[in-house]
DNA sequence: AGCACGCCGACT
DNA sequence: GTCGGCGTGCTC
């Protein structure tokens, strides 16, 4: 094999296609589909993947440039991984090296770095004994550069120049000149993790004999000299121990090096950031008849070992974990790999532990609080195959695993599972690719699974998967689930209650706290206010580059833009009208916190939510402190709502539920559905019986009913009808194309020309239509409007959405008709990106 | 995305 | 007359 077919990184259209590269002899042996290699590309270097090998050159092409270094021995990705990226790149309409990016971790994501060496001739000429002056070197200071670099063989370009700032131009003229010369490689982000580490130098002997014969001037130093002794027999000790220890400094310690009595050295530090955990293992526990009855429909696909897509519907507590934790007991055993997808959110201690408990150092755990060189590590464990079972959250499901058995995607509905960048992939559908490409087993679980999956299992029309739904309508334990009231909150401000908790609820509350027993409380974020807003004028601050309202951070005390980052300080008095009746409301938690403390005096309040949690490992003392009880309530956003476990809780309260239920995005509903029942599922789990109060301002709301009855089957009727009339996904899908410029006007033309472009393509094939009057295969075009998010970063923003369904490449022509015109504009400043199953609508 | 090539304004 | 502005075109 002499060509690879290489994927370059370099993220533009019409660099989204392979380039041909001769492989160097020396590298034949090495270089296989899905190494990452450093290529010549233009005038620099880039890095690239292969995707694919041939035998020998196409004809009609001249010469071809070599693979100039081959980045890792082991390819990063396995074959499978590369098809499936080819894959993405047609069904979520993006450049291929984004999709073949987002599987490898960020650490190996290298980037050439530019070094300067002394060109060989002139090398050659020092060798034959001729002076670096004969070559035409008048100037003492370039004869200092010259030196500089060849006394250390090669030197960052960076580095050179820090260290000659004045002389750029100069090394320029030396390059020039051919006197030196400058090459490329592709260095990885990848630091490795190192401790400075303190050791004697001498003997423990020698080292006494140095303390005793110490000046009297340098106290710190025979401290630190003594303190090491001291401990002699555990060294070498951390740097930063020896200072906190101490309380000296490194220069202190650094002085002692100079004399030589002790050494300062860099150790690499393997990560494990479970490390020094104990997990209690953990047994199988006995299977409820239902569980049985999953357990056996799984694990006989299993055994056939091909494809198969499960729906679990299971309420909340009915075992979903156990019966992941079983099955992929199984695929081990049949020496395959399984991966587990769950929420970023629900990414728990808890939930480690339940896997850790079972498996052991056969998990290997990746998400988003791992810094980048302890998630490089951890997806090393997987590449070599030295773990079984990978956890992770949506980019899991990219673990390059040799044979992959089963892939779980725990809490299915979850809209996070959806990457809102490129590659705006779904994981779910991932999964399910990747599945079909190992011949695995998929099971989707979920306790209100999403209208999709639910519908693409009752209808069994679905093109892309069909699952086989399995439900269990019981707790594991066989508790039942807890009674849900709905609470009017219309009714409370009638009664003349402001507060924002109910008399029920805060009877509620007031009940358990007298009971010692525990209460979660969830606030829906949205709908409360972080902005600073006048009363006088209604003033609110909003962003010069975004026109979005700047939100309060408690942590900086300034105002931030989410989209930008730009930021400012609070304002003390209204810039509109100089009225000083401005305000800022805290987070919603906060503002709950105040009230609580006001109406229970000394209750004990743990608030979680992203002021709480933004430090590691805080969400995970938070959690240990409230199940240690050093807390009566568990308050919090969303993060409060999934898969936590507590056997004290009886009382549940969300303070208002309906909160999204006003944004104008046709999942509200379904959302809202999901939420109630998820934080409803958090009550009286184990023996205490448990309880629910939901506040609401649309109490008759289909998804507040039917949640508070723990009703999924008639809350899906209810809602298929709406979407089937609306004509919204599962009867359609969705393509959402958003177009970004500077100029509005030319923005607005833009757009209409690209409905007017797609639509005209569409007619010529005979799809376009309403997706009323017609049926099968069609699509249709709505808009161009203005997006939710009208201006962003300086940039306005239009959008139209296609709807369609069928059997017709829609994505492949909303792709050419942006391709197309990107050419024929001439305005390159425009900017279009494709959505492909949007979640998100703003 | 870079980086070089190429064609028009303000300076030694 | 040149230095350098950034428009546009290419990268095996």
């Amino acid at each position: 094999m002499e060509i690879a077919k290489v994927i370059v990184d370099v993220p533009a259209k019409s660099t989204d296609r392979t380039f041909d590269y001769l492989i160097p002899a020396e590298m034949r042996r090495w270089i296989e589909v899905g190494s990452r290699v450093g290529v010549p590309f233009g005038h620099r270097t880039v890095q690239g993947f292969v995707t694919s090998l041939h035998e020998r050159q196409e004809p009609g092409r001249f010469k071809l440039k070599p693979i100039q270094e081959l980045l890792d021995l082991v390819p990063p990705l396995p074959p499978d991984l590369v098809e499936l990226a080819g894959w993405m790149r047609e069904r979520y309409a993006c450049g291929e090296i984004m999709a073949l990016q987002a599987m490898i971790p960020t650490a190996l994501k290298g980037k050439a770095e530019r070094y300067i060496s002394v060109s060989d001739t002139e090398s050659q000429a020092a060798q034959d004994g001729l002076l670096l002056a004969d070559t035409g070197m008048e100037d003492d200071s370039e004869r200092e550069i010259v030196l500089f670099v060849q006394s250390r063989t090669q030197v960052p370009l960076g580095q050179l120049s820090r260290r000659f700032p004045e002389q750029a131009e100069m090394i320029k003229s030396l390059l020039r000149r051919g006197v030196l010369q400058e090459s490329q490689y592709i260095k990885d982000k990848l630091q490795k993790k190192t401790l400075k580490a303190v050791d004697l130098a001498v003997s423990v002997e020698e080292a006494e004999a140095a303390l005793a014969a110490f000046p009297a001037k340098a106290q710190r130093q025979r401290e630190v000299l003594a303190w090491l002794l001291e401990l002699s027999p555990m060294l070498p000790v951390a740097m930063k121990e020896v200072l906190s220890g101490l309380q000296v400094s490194a220069a202190t310690v650094k002085s002692l090096e100079d004399k030589g009595l002790v050494t300062i050295d860099d150790v690499e530090v393997f990560r494990d950031p479970y490390r020094g955990r104990d997990f209690k293992p953990t047994a199988p526990l006995p299977l409820t008849h239902e569980q049985q009855h999953v357990y056996e429909r799984v694990v006989g696909q299993l055994d056939e070992r091909t494809h198969g897509v499960f729906l679990l519907h299971g309420v909340t507590g009915s075992g979903k974990t156990e019966i992941y934790l079983q099955t992929i007991q199984r695929c081990i055993e049949q020496d395959r790999q399984a991966i587990v997808l769950v929420p970023e959110i629900s990414l728990t201690p808890q939930m480690v532990e339940r896997f850790k408990g079972r498996f052991g150092d056969q998990v290997a755990v990746m998400h988003s609080r791992l810094s980048a060189g302890e998630r490089y590590d951890e997806w090393r464990k997987i590449r070599e195959g030295r773990v079984k079972v990978a956890i992770g959250a949506r980019s899991g499901v990219f673990a390059p695993f040799k044979s992959i058995g089963l892939i779980i995607i725990d809490e299915e509905h979850e809209t996070s599972y959806k990457q809102e960048e490129t590659p705006k992939y779904h994981a779910r559908d991932v999964a399910v690719k990747r599945a079909d490409q190992h011949g695995a087993v998929v099971i989707l679980g979920s306790a209100t699974p999403s209208l999709e999956s639910y519908h693409a299992a009752r209808s069994q029309s679905n093109d892309e998967f069909a699952p086989l739904l399995l439900e269990m309508h019981h707790r594991a334990l066989g508790n039942k689930l807890p009674e849900v009231h709905i609470v009017d909150m219309r009714n409370e401000l009638r009664g003349n209650n402001r507060s924002m908790f109910s008399r029920d609820l805060h009877q509620g509350i007031a009940a358990r706290l007298e009971k010692g027993e525990q209460i979660v409380l969830l606030l829906n974020r949205r709908g409360y206010s972080t902005f600073v807003m006048c009363r006088s004028c209604g003033y609110v601050s909003t962003c010069p580059n975004c026109d979005i309202s700047l939100t309060y951070h408690q942590r900086s005390n300034n105002m931030r833009c989410h989209y930008c980052g730009y930021s400012e300080g609070v304002p003390e008095t209204c810039p509109e009208c100089g009225s000083e009746h401005i305000r800022y409301f805290g987070t919603g938690t906060q503002r709950v916190e105040e009230e609580l403390a006001k109406l229970f005096p000394g209750i004990r309040v743990i608030r979680m939510d992203v002021d709480t949690t933004t430090e590691k490992g805080s969400h995970e003392k938070l959690l240990k402190q409230f199940r240690d009880k050093k807390a009566d309530v568990l308050l919090g956003t969303q993060m409060v709502a999934k898969g936590l476990d507590f056997p004290d809780v009886t009382l549940v309260g969300v303070i208002t539920a309906d909160s999204a239920l006003n944004l104008p995005d046709f999942r509200a509903a379904e959302k809202t559905f999901q939420l109630l029942t998820q934080v409803a599922g958090r009550a009286g789990r184990h023996q205490l019986p448990g309880e629910v109060f939901v506040q609401s301002y649309t109490p008759d709301h289909y998804s507040v009913i039917h949640a508070s009855r723990h009703d999924y089957l008639s809350f899906v009727r209810e809602e298929l009808k709406h979407r089937r009339v609306l004509h919204y996904p599962p009867y359609c899908r969705l393509i959402l194309v958003t177009f970004t410029h500077e100029q509005l006007p030319l923005l607005v033309r833009l757009a209409e020309n690209y409905t007017a472009n797609l639509e005209g393509k569409a007619r010529q094939r005979g799809w376009f239509g309403s997706l009323d009057k017609f049926t099968g295969d069609v699509m249709d075009v709505l808009g161009p409007v203005a997006s939710p998010m009208p201006k962003i970063k300086n940039r306005y923003r239009f959008q139209c959405m296609i709807k369609w369904r069928g059997n017709i490449d829609v994505i492949g022509l909303a792709r050419e008709v942006a391709d197309d015109m990107a050419d024929a504009v001439q305005n390159q400043k425009l900017l279009i990106s494709l959505d492909v199953d949007p979640q998100m609508l703003m």
